[in-house]
RNA sequence: GGAGACGUGGCCGAGCCAGGUUGAAGGCGCUUCCCUGCUAAGGAAGUAACGUCGUAAGGCGUUCGUGGGUUCAAAUCCCACCGUCUCCGCCA
């Protein structure tokens, strides 16, 4: 959510920086114009209220004193202030209410270094490393769905008959490595990241915290009974862990990580990447994330997109990086690099990790503060977050990439710890 | 799911039954100062967040789980919801 005082005191600015991400800000003028009038009826209401109570202490001390009729005649006095009062806060609370609302679907303001555009195709590639589209031979060319399936570690057709289209299960040596990847994208940022193991569903206001509510409910999985949804990244719950709290700055930044199943209704994207593991309605997802001040958000932002490069680099992945233009960061992001690994297989990159900087844009939804030791106060501290290993995406890579001409799949070095021995996957 | 108890400031904990200078006693913690050779002990003062008006000092308002209601006036009375604890049931 934007700092509706930032909104009072430059519109234009902040109407400017949404104008880059190619979002409407008619809404940011309604804002203003039922902010003028909220408080100016609050105003006016606080004012009666200051009445009221005065009135109230003086009838108390009439009455102690036995003057009831002369309390009497206040307590009307204060009666009609106090239908008064009511109407003036219902009417206050409506435009708190349609302000919020609005605010709510009104994205983050994007970073003044992130790239012009509004399309992926303004996106700044930053890097690519170990990539030779002509370094790959023609038994590394095969999609993953079908070197899943000749080796019986990929099983699309049972998952697809259980759940629907858009769901995968992995079998014996492929559940292994999924396994592995978990592991190994965990333990490689034990060294500064606390692990988490968070709900996987959530309440309304957990999904609000982060942006992904009210905005985008239809891409969300949503338990009607209950009234949980099931989260979309391990963020959501990171994101409230410290909800409403006031954190020490000594405590700051706070680094956290979770592996969890992550649930994406996919909802327009239907008929597009439907095969094997592009694109899935359930997957596995280490995140990283952190709360900081806004001081030590930059050298944050840098040190979790390191980690994430260092995860897929050290797995042997050619991979880019890409600065996103505006148009194309996430709601909540002010700046987002993007991680894409190439699957030469499908011969597509593929987006296996999004660092994204909030800002204090989360912090203001879940309530998030911190209280600096100089000076006095509180403020909203900024959030961060990014995967650090997706699995689906990164183990269709490896298929792809370390496919033998026997057909066979070689395992990448820095996993063999994490596989008890297996070095390969062999053929059939 | 059933029965009972309970939700107060950074923490502990009074106040609620008998509604009225209670933003809330007392304690712990924390900050500053005083005293003592250092420490310990002791003394004094301070110690919430948010909104709004104001250049500021400060004023006003809101907040005792949340939301309603009763009342001139609610931490205190009533209702609903959420949560915690104990017991029972069920269960990996």
């Amino acid at each position: 959510m934007l700092d509706i005082k930032l909104i009072r005191n430059d519109p234009e600015a902040v109407k400017a920086a949404l104008a880059r991400r190619g979002e409407p800000t008619s809404s940011i003028d309604e804002v203003l114009e039922l902010d003028t009038r909220m408080r100016a009826i609050s105003t006016e209401r606080d004012d009666i209220r200051a009445e009221v109570k005065q009135i109230s202490e003086q009838v108390g001390a009439l009455h102690k004193d036995g003057k009831a009729d002369d309390a009497a005649a206040l307590q009307t006095t204060s009666r009609e202030l106090g239908d008064k009062e009511k109407a003036l806060t219902e009417e206050a609370n409506e435009l708190q209410a349609a302000i919020r609302s609005l605010l709510l679907n009104v994205s983050n303001m994007p970073a003044p270094e992130a790239p012009d555009g509004l399309t992926e195709d303004d996106n700044v590639e930053l890097r690519v490393e170990d990539f030779d589209l002509a370094s790959y031979a023609e038994h590394q060319r095969v999609p993953h769905w079908g070197i899943g399936e000749d080796l019986g570690i990929l099983d699309v057709d049972r998952a697809v008959r259980m759940s629907g289209s858009m769901f995968a299960m992995y079998r014996g040596a492929g559940a292994r490595l999924l396994r592995a990847l978990i592991n190994y994208g965990l333990d490689r940022n034990r060294d500064a990241f606390e692990e988490v193991r968070p709900p996987t569903m959530v309440k309304t206001d957990t999904m609000v915290g982060t942006g992904h509510l009210p905005k985008f409910a239809d891409d969300a999985y949503h338990l009607e009974r209950d009234d949980l949804w099931a989260i979309p990244t391990a963020e959501v719950p990171l994101t409230s862990m410290v909800a409403g709290e006031i954190l020490d700055e000594g405590d700051l930044p706070l680094r956290l990580m979770a592996h969890t199943s992550c649930y994406r209704r996919e909802a327009g994207s239907a008929g597009k990447d439907t095969r094997g593991l592009l694109r899935v309605h359930e997957f596995d997802k280490v995140e990283l994330y952190a709360f900081c001040t806004p001081d030590q958000a930059q050298a944050m932002h840098m040190e979790i997109l390191e980690r994430a490069e260092n995860a897929i680099r050290d797995l042997g992945l050619a991979h880019r990086v890409l600065d996103l233009a505006c148009g194309d960061i996430s709601g909540a992001g002010a700046r987002t690099y993007d991680i894409e690994v190439f699957a030469p297989g499908v011969d597509r990159w593929l987006e296996v990790s999004s660092v994204s900087w909030c800002t204090d844009f989360q912090a203001r939804r879940a309530n998030v503060r911190y209280r600096p030791s100089e000076g006095k106060g509180t403020e909203f501290v900024h959030s961060l977050n990014g995967s650090g290993l997706a699995v689906p995406r990164v183990w269709a890579a490896i298929v792809e990439t370390y496919r033998r001409p026997d057909g066979s799949i070689c395992m990448p070095e820095a996993l063999h710890p994490y596989l008890g021995g297996m070095t390969e996957i062999p053929a059939v």
